[in-house]
DNA sequence: CCATGATCATTA
DNA sequence: TAATGATCATGG
C-alpha cells in the first residue's frame, strides 16, 4: 500500500478543483443518492479516494495523522460562508476525562488538517462542485488556539462535573459538543468545528 | 452492532 | 438563516 503524505494527499486533491464530486464518485464506484438512499458521508469518501487514500483513514490509524474534511459552503448576502459545522472527531468520555487538549485526538487532528471546500446546492444536492482544497498547521501558541483549548476545558470540565450526558451544542465558542451516532436509539457525541471556526480556518489558510 | 463519513429536520 | 439535535449509508 502506497504511503499518502498530507503534501501527495492535496496536489492530487487540487486537480479536482472546480469539478463536480458527483461524477467522480460515479467513477470511483462510490454510491451517492443515485440508489434512491442517500449516503451522507458519500463526499467524504469521494475525497479520500481522489486523495489517493484507497482505504478510509478513520480514527489515527499508525503513522498517517491528518484529517480530511469536507465542508459545504453557501451563499448569505453574495458571500461564500460555511453552511454547516464540520464533525472533528468522536468524544471518547473516558479519554477527554483523562488528556489536556494537546494529547486529545481533538487536537491531533485539527493540527494537520486538510480541508476541501464544497459546494452546497440544496438539499439532496445533486451537484457538489469542489471549492478549493487547502490545508493548515496549528501552532500550540496561536490565539485561535488557545482560545479552542479553553473550549475543550470548558467542555471537559462539563463532563466531569455533570457528566457525558449533560453536553450540549451550546457550549464551546469556537468547537462544539454535538450529538452523533449511529441514530437508532444510541447516542454518542463527537467534538464539532462552529462555522465561524471553519470560516476562521479559511482565513488563515489563505 | 457501532464508529465514521457528514447532512437533514425542526424550531425559533 | 442560524443553531442544535437526530439520522443515514457504509465498512469492519
Amino acid at each position: 500500500m502506497k504511503i499518502i503524505t498530507r503534501a501527495v494527499a492535496i496536489n492530487n486533491l487540487k486537480k479536482y478543483v472546480g469539478q463536480d464530486l458527483r461524477v467522480l464518485a460515479l467513477a470511483n464506484g462510490i454510491t451517492t443518492y443515485e440508489t434512491g438512499k442517500q449516503n451522507k458521508g458519500w463526499k467524504g469518501l469521494v475525497l479520500e479516494r481522489l486523495a489517493g487514500l484507497q482505504t478510509n483513514i478513520s480514527k489515527a490509524p499508525n503513522g498517517l495523522t491528518y484529517e480530511l474534511k469536507s465542508v459545504a459552503f453557501h451563499h448569505v448576502k453574495d458571500k461564500l460562508v460555511p453552511k454547516e459545522t464540520m464533525a472533528i472527531t468522536m468524544i471518547n468520555p473516558g479519554e477527554l476525562n483523562a488528556h489536556s487538549f494537546f494529547e486529545s485526538h481533538c487536537w491531533a487532528k485539527l493540527k494537520t488538517i486538510v480541508f476541501c471546500a464544497v459546494e452546497w446546492n440544496g438539499t439532496n444536492s445533486e451537484e457538489a462542485k469542489l471549492l478549493k482544497v487547502t490545508s493548515l498547521d496549528f501552532a500550540e501558541d496561536d490565539e485561535l488556539i488557545k482560545e479552542i483549548k479553553a473550549d475543550y476545558d470548558l467542555i471537559r470540565n462539563k463532563l466531569i462535573m455533570h457528566g457525558f450526558e449533560a453536553l450540549t451544542g451550546a457550549d464551546g465558542k469556537w468547537i462544539q459538543a454535538r450529538t452523533k451516532g449511529p441514530g437508532h436509539g444510541s447516542v454518542s457525541r463527537a467534538f464539532y468545528a462552529r462555522t465561524d471556526l471553519v470560516k476562521k480556518i479559511f482565513e488563515i489558510a489563505i
